[in-house]
DNA sequence: CCTCAGGAGGCAC
DNA sequence: GTGCCTCCTGAG
C-alpha cells in the first residue's frame, strides 16, 4: 500500500517520542517494522520509503496462520486505519508548517524538522509505562529497557522475516518480579542470585520499578485506561498524574503520544532551555510549570507539535550544545 | 588499554 | 532542596 503524505519515517521514529521504542529498522530494505494485533490476528507492518513525500505499507502474517483463514480485505482495511493513527496522518502538516512561519522564532523550525510527525501508540499501555521509564533518564536507555521488557513477556510472534515480540498487558506487568531477590525467593533451583535476570530491575528500569508495578497494578484492578479518551485533556490530566512516578513531565508524554491530546506542551530541562532562548532573552527563571502553561497558552491545539519541532531543532541544529556549554 | 569520578535526567519525599 | 539508578563521557 502506498501512502502520499509528508512524512519523514526516520525523524518520526527516532525523535524520542515515548508512544514506544522506534520499530526494528532493517538497513537493507531501509524498513521500519512492528507487530500489532489487528482484528485479533498478529500483523507485522513493515514501512519504508525513498523520499519524504510517501511511504510503502506493507505487512506479513505469522508463519504459523494460514493465509486462506484471513480475510485480506479486512486486514489491509484496518491496518491502513492504524498506521494512520500511529503515524498520525490525519494531521495537516502544511496548514501547521503556516503556524509556526507566522511566528518568527518558531519559523526556523521548519527546516530541521521537515516530516516529522507525532508517533502515536497503538498501545496505550505501552506509552505509559515508556513514559514512565523515560523520566530523569536518556533515550538510548529508556529505550533498551521498553525493549527487554518485550523481549522477557511480550508475546513472541514469527513471521517469514524473524521473531517479534508485542508490549504485555498491564496483568503481567503486574505479576512481574520486581528484583532478582524477589525472582530468586519464588524458585525452588535456588541458583546464584546474579542468574536471576527475569525481572523489572534487570532491563535496566532503576528506582522506577515500583512505580511500573504499581501502575501495572492500577490498570490491572482498578481502572481501563481506555477512559481516558472519553476525557477532557484536563480531566485526563488531574487522573494520569496520581499515579507514583508519573510528573507534569510524564503526565504530557502519555497524553499526547499515548492518547493524542494535541493540546499537551510536555516541559522538560531542554524545552526550557529552547524557550528560554527564544523567547525569554535567555533569562531562564522561568519554571517547568509556568513553561507549561505559556506553551500550552501560546501554541493551543498546536502546543504538542511545537514541543516535537522545538526538540527536534535544539537537537538536531545544535543549539543544544550551544545552551548546555556554558 | 584500563578504571573511576562526575554528569545527566524528572519525580517523590 | 536532596537523593534516586544507570549509562555515558572524559580524565588520569
Amino acid at each position: 500500500m502506498k501512502f502520499n503524505n509528508l512524512i519523514d519515517l526516520d525523524l518520526t521514529q527516532l525523535s524520542g517520542q515515548t508512544s514506544q521504542p522506534p520499530w526494528t529498522y532493517h538497513e537493507n530494505l531501509n524498513t521500519y517494522s512492528n507487530v500489532i494485533i489487528s482484528d485479533n490476528i498478529p500483523i507485522l507492518l513493515k514501512t519504508s520509503q525513498n523520499n519524504i513525500n510517501s511511504f510503502n505499507l506493507d505487512y506479513e502474517i505469522p508463519n504459523n496462520i494460514d493465509e486462506s483463514v484471513v480475510n485480506k480485505k479486512k486486514i489491509e482495511k484496518s491496518i491502513k486505519e492504524e498506521i494512520i493513527k500511529m503515524y498520525d496522518l490525519d494531521f495537516d502538516l502544511d496548514k501547521f508548517y503556516k503556524f509556526l512561519k507566522d511566528d518568527e522564532k518558531l519559523s526556523p523550525c521548519c527546516d530541521f524538522s521537515k516530516g516529522l510527525r507525532l508517533f502515536r501508540a497503538s498501545d496505550p499501555f505501552e506509552a505509559i509505562i515508556s513514559s514512565i521509564s523515560s523520566s530523569n533518564n536518556s533515550i538510548k536507555r529508556w529505550t533498551t529497557s521498553i525493549n527487554k521488557l518485550k523481549k522477557i513477556w511480550g508475546d513472541e510472534f514469527e513471521f517469514p522475516s524473524g521473531k517479534y515480540y508485542k508490549f504485555p498487558p498491564s496483568e503481567i506487568l503486574f505479576d512481574a518480579y520486581g528484583d532478582n531477590l524477589e525472582e530468586y525467593e519464588a524458585d525452588n533451583r535456588q541458583m546464584e542470585i546474579e542468574c536471576y535476570t527475569h525481572n523489572l530491575k534487570s532491563c535496566g528500569f532503576g528506582y522506577r520499578v515500583p512505580y511500573i508495578k504499581e501502575a501495572s497494578e492500577i490498570f490491572t484492578l482498578e481502572c481501563d485506561y481506555n477512559d481516558f479518551f472519553n476525557m477532557s485533556y484536563k480531566q485526563a490530566y488531574d487522573e494520569i498524574i496520581k499515579i507514583k512516578g508519573v510528573g507534569p513531565k510524564v503526565a504530557d508524554c502519555i497524553l499526547l503520544y499515548g492518547f493524542g491530546f494535541m493540546e499537551a506542551f510536555p516541559s522538560d530541562v531542554w524545552i526550557k532551555r529552547i524557550v528560554s532562548y527564544l523567547y525569554f532573552d535567555n533569562n531562564s527563571d522561568i519554571s517547568i510549570k509556568e513553561l507549561r502553561e505559556f506553551g500550552m497558552d501560546t501554541f493551543g491545539k498546536y502546543a504538542g507539535y511545537v514541543q516535537l519541532y522545538l526538540f527536534n531543532y535544539g537537537r538536531t541544529s545544535g543549539l543544544f550544545d550551544k545552551l548546555t556549554n556554558k
